[in-house]
DNA sequence: CCTAATCCCTGTAAGC
DNA sequence: TGCTTACAGGGATTAG
């Protein structure tokens, strides 16, 4: 499931491998992926443009051509981007989507097993739903713990969401998921049933560096492989080894050995150890 | 306006 | 062993 970890590792690999380089063909393998988009004028507006630029939103990987062209791509829970050959091709690969061949006789693949991503093309990220009600990248200045702590006091006014609930909301803070989540609350030792309006001013700014902390380190490591993500070259990422409480379910906290437990909240798995985090 | 549930999908794993 | 069923979850959509 790629996090703002995953895509920031695909985002950084891609902006070394692929800008620059023109799309000279399409090839759409299943319609599901561009949703309602229309297949062949999908594949005819992309056809001659030119990358000049990746960047990364939340979850969402933006890859902007010019005349004014973006690829919204959002991998969601199996997409993946790889760079190479024509995966379609050499390995008759089913979860294959859709091939871009490149100018330099390379190949971008999107693979999806589940089918949940999708691909958006636009001349205005203005138009792109989710790109407008996110909140902030929490490796950006732009979040700091004071605001953090103003604005989960402003939320707890009117709900009393649990924080772990409220941390998957992504026009909160953008960019986390399931996975880091359950990581930023053990690091932040709070407890991930507490709701807003219980959180202190000192727990709030525990959760603030944690975030931090998680994400970054996530980063360094190129992003957690629990199931399908892979990166640009089809690697596995290595948080794995760093992972806490995420998929441990009776199994010895690292900290004091007792059980982590695993609870559902708003139909989502939550992992947390019920001694370190009150 | 809000929150909570449902749906989309398919490989994997648990259960009988 | 082999088949069936439950489960994983991001975010759009629907229901309440």
């Amino acid at each position: 499931m790629p996090e703002l970890p995953e895509v920031e590792t695909i985002k950084r690999d891609l902006e070394k491998l692929v800008l620059g380089l023109k799309i000279t063909q399409v090839i759409i393998h299943d319609v599901r992926v561009i949703q309602n988009q229309i297949k062949g004028k999908f594949e005819d507006e992309l056809k001659g443009l030119t990358i000049v630029k990746i960047t990364r939103r939340a979850k969402a990987m933006v890859i902007q051509f010019n005349h004014h062209r973006y690829l919204v791509v959002h991998l969601k829970m199996t997409g993946q981007m790889i760079y190479g050959e024509d995966l379609k091709q050499t390995q008759k690969l089913k979860e294959t989507k859709v091939v871009f061949k490149l100018s330099n006789g390379k190949y971008l693949n999107y693979n999806d097993q589940r089918l949940f991503g999708r691909l958006i093309l636009t001349d205005d990220l203005q138009k792109v739903a989710y790109l407008n009600k996110l909140g902030p990248e929490p490796l950006e200045k732009e979040f700091a713990s004071s605001w953090l702590i103003a604005t989960v006091k402003e939320l707890s006014k009117r709900r009393k969401t649990a924080i772990k609930v409220q941390l998957l909301d992504q026009t909160f803070i953008a960019g986390i998921g399931n996975i880091y989540a359950s990581e930023i609350l053990f690091d932040a030792k709070v407890d991930p049933q507490k709701r807003l309006h219980r959180l202190n001013q000192d727990e709030l700014t525990r959760i603030h560096r944690s975030t931090v902390k998680v994400l970054n380190a996530a980063v360094k490591q190129r992003g957690t492989s629990m199931r399908n993500y892979r990166d640009s070259a089809g690697e596995k990422g290595n948080f794995m080894k760093t992972i806490k409480v995420y998929g441990r379910e009776n199994e010895g906290c690292f900290n004091c050995k007792s059980l982590i437990q695993r609870i559902s909240q708003a139909q989502r798995s939550t992992f947390y150890c019920a001694a370190c985090q009150r």
